[in-house]
DNA sequence: TGATTGACAGCGT
DNA sequence: CACGCTGCCAATC
């Protein structure tokens, strides 16, 4: 089960620094496949990793929580995000103040 | 091998 | 501003 892609978008998804997040279009595009956004959303479904992949700091282009596999569905994931320092508004993610920047 | 799916993104209405 | 349709990529059935 060794998915290049795969492996990318885990190991991108393990380098998102605490109180930031990421677009599934940023890990596409640093993946090497600007346009494989629905390629990344589904490797994070898969989640083989789950306790290992913080899946969770990765959302949609416009901050929005848009599916979460594990427990507690999306309330959880928002619930982690907001626990790690990751800016809220209302339902979405102030990308504007916790986008990661891949520095 | 082919068709369908899926945690998206962009554009149009 | 909210909703809908199309396009893209890779995985899974």
């Amino acid at each position: 089960m060794s998915s290049l892609f795969f492996d990318r978008v885990y190991s991108l998804c393990a380098r998102i620094p605490i109180g930031k997040v990421a677009t599934y279009h940023q890990l596409a595009k640093l993946v090497g496949s600007p346009r494989a956004s629905r390629a990344v959303g589904m490797a994070m479904k898969k989640n083989p990793n789950a306790p290992t992949i913080p899946c969770h700091r990765v959302v949609a282009s416009d901050g929005a929580l848009t599916g979460y596999s594990a427990q507690g569905g999306l309330a959880q994931k928002k619930h982690m995000l907001l626990q790690e320092g990751v800016v809220f508004m209302g339902e979405k993610v102030d990308l504007t103040a916790s986008l990661w920047k891949n520095e």
